[in-house]
DNA sequence: GCCAACGTTGGC
DNA sequence: GCCAACGTTGGC
């Protein structure tokens, strides 16, 4: 099963928010990378999510509810968009600093392009994240 | 607030 | 089709 990574600032639109909402669908992304990403996305994978700007870290795992359908908030018709549920959030967050220190995730694609908002997050990237929040 | 990274736009 | 200019993201 296939993981993931999605960015978003927090005074926009963070964990806790997700919580309250139930789930919420991901959109305005505009970025053919991170738009593919959102495509290969399939209900039930799990997504970290990963607060940017204010907090910058790992807070908690969201799960894939629906599938990429196209997003209706782009009038050229090119992006999509798919729907996110909370799943629990991290014990620990998981920083910025943290990761980039740790070896393990040297390779990571949030790391390696700082810009990219939604990311594949690979199984041993998975489990070290995991790890250092704790379980 | 600054700057690096990087994507997009538009003139040629 | 190239490339300079510009805009946006996001860490510091």
């Amino acid at each position: 099963m296939p993981h993931w990574l999605v960015k978003s600032e927090p005074n926009t639109y963070g964990y806790a928010d997700l919580e309250r909402d139930g789930r919420t669908v991901w959109d305005g992304v505009r970025n053919n990378a991170a738009a593919l990403h959102l495509k290969a996305m399939a209900v039930g994978d799990e997504v970290f999510f990963y607060h940017s700007q204010e907090g910058l870290a790992v807070v908690g795992i969201a799960r894939v509810s629906r599938p990429a359908f196209p997003d209706a908030s782009d009038p050229s018709g090119r992006f999509v968009a798919v729907e996110l549920e909370p799943l629990r959030p991290l014990k620990r967050p998981v920083t910025l600093a943290k990761m980039k220190a740790e070896p393990a995730l040297a390779e990571m694609a949030m790391l390696r392009q700082s810009r990219l908002s939604v990311s594949p997050v690979t199984e041993g990237q998975w489990s070290a994240i995991l790890k250092m929040a704790g379980g």
